[in-house]
DNA sequence: GCAAAAGTGTTTATGTTACACCCATGT
DNA sequence: ACATGGGTGTAACATAAACACTTTTGC
């Protein structure tokens, strides 16, 4: 280590903001802090980053132990530094937004240490730190990223069915969208596969779809542009 | 500080990557490294953050002593830290974007104890580093972020020619522009304004334009999205 | 008068929006 | 039979793409 580095150094973590959608509305899990500072208050999930690991393993790691949950689609936002932010001192965190499918749900109240609990994203309670700065962030980022990305098969059950995902459309973009042209726009795309099964309930059974991606990244890679 | 978190910690850098036009290419300012590791390589501007300052405010400090650059665009790009990536031991850097008027650039080699050059885009040295890594992930941020928003105007003078502004979307997006078409819909947006002065030189004479940006502002308060 | 870049409209093709009714199921 | 959500096509409109010649200046 012939050049180390001698200053004193800010502490490093990684925050998660961890998005799912119950066929409604969007929803974001957040911990319960079992420690101080805001102990007992509502936070994103998220700790100290260890000297050896990658930054998506720390946060992946933080996501395991405080909420049970894996293998889920990861992706940095943003870095928060602004001194103060932490009343432990100098404290930076890296943000990261975490797609979650319903079948992945951890049952709240699930973990060992730390409680766990999906709120609507309209009524959050109030966070620690700047943890409202970074979800609104996080908002902001997702909005965007979902008219040009299919990002939100990530969101949904394997299978599903079109008017999950318009909902689905429909609750992040905060607009109602028209059903005719937007099966029309989306089944054009040719990335998404009609099975033969379909939903049972109290009403006329639909369609289930598979997300393809193998179709969809040979779409991009011939300069396909997704919008929707 | 009653809970300072006292385990070993990554150091913090920022780096950023500097963009500028010269009327015909992008380019980006490197510096070559006057001190271990990698002395005498090509990097990317930046250095250590300080414990007390933000994160912007460190890629601002550091810009301006290693390039003498101040008052450019900033933008916090994203944050890369895999063990390994600097050989004096775990270091994680934020990279910044940022975006350089011609008349900001500092003449080569005018800065004191780093020396400082332009490069074009397609033919960079090699990098400490991971700067290549970081590099890349630049460009493509502003080449999807000059689509649909007016960052193109940080990148040339305060009054500038349309087909200034066409050259450098062209060069940023790799492909030629119909003229007419790119002039027509730029002007649509109705936020540049035609002043009443011309360049000079050996052809016809092109009409100077400025960017509004209050007129800009204004358009995406009202729901406006620029898209080009 | 020639070379070099500036400037200017129209037509066609493509994509987006608006819109209303019938269908299949469970109760 | 009725309530509920599923499913389907067309016409009007708006936006994007293709395209060629004239103008002004310096040399």
């Amino acid at each position: 280590m012939a050049y180390q580095y001698e200053y004193p150094r800010p502490a490093l973590t990684v925050d998660c903001v961890v998005f799912g959608f119950d066929g409604d509305g969007l929803q974001v899990l957040l911990i319960r802090r079992g420690i101080e500072p805001f102990l007992g208050a509502w936070a994103l999930p998220g700790g100290f980053v260890h000297m050896d690991e990658d930054l998506p393993e720390a946060a992946r790691r933080e996501l395991e132990e405080e909420t049970g949950l894996h293998d889920v689609f990861l992706e940095q936002l943003a870095t928060f530094g602004t001194p103060g932010r932490d009343p432990r001192g100098r404290v930076v965190s890296v943000a990261y937004v975490a797609l979650v499918r319903p079948d992945q749900h951890p049952a709240t109240g699930d973990t060992d240490a730390s409680e766990a609990a999906w709120f609507p994203c309209g009524e959050l309670p109030g966070l620690a730190f700047d943890h409202p700065l970074i979800l609104e962030a996080a908002l902001e980022r997702l909005r965007g990223k979902i008219r040009y990305q299919p990002v939100g098969f990530e969101l949904l059950p394997k299978r599903f069915t079109l008017s999950q995902i318009q909902a689905l459309y429909e609750a992040i973009l905060g607009r109602p969208i028209d059903k005719r042209n937007f099966r029309k726009k989306l089944l054009a795309f040719d990335f998404l596969v009609p099975l033969e099964e379909f939903t049972s309930g109290s009403h006329r059974p639909a369609r289930l779809h598979r997300f393809d991606r193998r179709k969809y990244e040979a779409l991009v890679r011939r300069g396909f542009l997704f919008e929707l």
